[in-house]
DNA sequence: ACTATCCCCTGACGGC
DNA sequence: TGCCGTCAGGGGATAG
C-alpha cells in the first residue's frame, strides 16, 4: 500500500533517471485511469514531445513536472506500481506506459485498477495543499486541524484534507509511538499529545523512508526491490504478538471499515 | 461538518 | 479439484 514513505522511495529512484526526457510515446488499456471523463488521446495531446522537468510528490501523489503548464499526477492507490524499463515478457496488469528518450520506458503495473493519472494546471498546485504534506505540515496548521474535528484520531490521521501522505500502516504505527488509541476523538487531545502525534509522525516516515518503505504484498520499488520497514513494524499486522514496549497483547479492531492495530496498556 | 456505508477491482486464502 | 465467501484498503460518492 503505497504510503508517504513509498512514493517518496519511488520518487528519489526516479528523479535522476527521468529528469530532462522527452515524452515519446503513450499507451493504456484502462480508460479508467484517467477519471473525470479524460482519455489517453486528451492526455497524449499535452504530454507528448513534452519534457519532464522534474520528478516531486504530494501526499502519496507523484508528481511528474512537464516543461508546459501541467503536472502529471499519479496516485498508486493500493496495489499499484511505477516500473522503470519493465520486460514487456515478464510482467502482466500493465495499465499504462511511457516511452521516453534514450530507449526508456514508465510503466503503471496495478492489479486492481485502483491507481489514477490525472493532468494538473500548475497554477492549481496550491501551496494550501503541499503545506498539508506530512512532512511539511506546521504543528499550528496540525493542531488546529484536529482540534476542529471529533472523529476518531485514526480516522483523522487518515483523512488527506486533514493531513496527506499516511494510510492505514503507519497510522497505526504513528499512535504506537505517540501511546495514543486510536478510538480517541482528535478534539479530545490536548496540545501535549497532539505534540506526541505530531513528532511520531514524522520520526515513522522518516525512519520509514530510510528503510525504503514497507512491502508487504503489492508494493515494490521501480527496480522490484522490496522496502524494508516491514520487519520493524511495531503494532501493524501483529495481532496477538507482544508489544515491544510493555508486552501487552496487541489487539486489532475495525474502526471504519479498516483495521486498526493497538497497545491496550500504553496507548490510552 | 461529520458518520456510515457502498463501490471500484483482483488475487489470496480458508472452509467444505 | 473447485466453488464460494471474505478480506485487503484509498478515496469518491451518497444518504442521513
Amino acid at each position: 500500500m503505497p504510503e508517504l514513505p513509498e512514493a517518496e522511495t519511488i520518487v528519489k529512484y526516479l528523479r535522476p533517471k527521468i529528469r530532462g526526457k522527452r515524452v515519446l510515446k503513450l499507451w493504456s488499456n484502462t480508460p479508467r485511469l484517467f477519471r473525470q471523463g479524460k482519455n489517453l488521446h486528451k492526455i497524449s495531446i499535452l504530454i507528448k514531445g513534452k519534457t519532464i522537468l522534474d520528478t516531486t510528490r504530494v501526499g502519496k501523489n507523484i508528481v511528474l513536472a512537464l516543461n508546459n503548464q501541467y503536472n502529471l499526477y499519479i496516485h498508486l492507490m493500493m496495489t499499484g506500481k511505477l516500473l522503470w524499463n519493465y520486460s514487456k515478457l515478464r510482467e502482466r496488469h500493465i495499465r499504462f506506459s511511457m516511452e521516453l528518450n534514450g530507449k526508456n520506458t514508465l510503466a503503471l503495473h496495478d492489479i486492481r485498477k485502483f491507481g489514477w493519472i490525472r493532468l494538473i494546471k500548475k497554477e492549481n498546485f496550491s501551496d494550501a495543499r503541499v503545506n498539508k504534506d506530512a512532512l511539511s505540515i506546521s504543528f499550528e496548521d496540525f493542531k488546529n486541524s484536529l482540534n476542529l474535528r471529533k472523529m476518531k484520531i485514526k480516522n483523522a490521521l487518515l483523512n488527506q484534507k486533514i493531513v496527506q501522505g499516511i494510510g492505514n500502516i503507519y497510522s497505526d504505527e504513528i499512535l504506537w509511538y505517540a501511546g495514543i488509541e486510536p478510538l480517541r476523538p482528535a478534539n479530545s487531545l490536548n496540545s501535549k499529545k497532539i505534540k506526541r502525534i505530531y513528532s511520531a509522525m514524522k520520526k515513522v516516515l522518516k525512519m520509514a523512508i530510510r528503510k525504503g518503505g514497507t512491502s508487504m504484498r503489492d508494493y515494490r520499488k521501480p527496480n522490484g526491490k522490496k522496502g524494508g520497514y516491514y520487519p520493524i513494524r511495531r503494532v501493524y499486522q501483529r495481532e496477538g504478538e507482544k508489544c515491544a514496549r510493555d508486552g501487552a497483547i496487541i489487539k486489532r479492531i475495525k474502526i471504519g471499515g479498516r483495521s486498526a492495530h493497538f497497545c491496550p496498556y500504553h496507548q490510552t
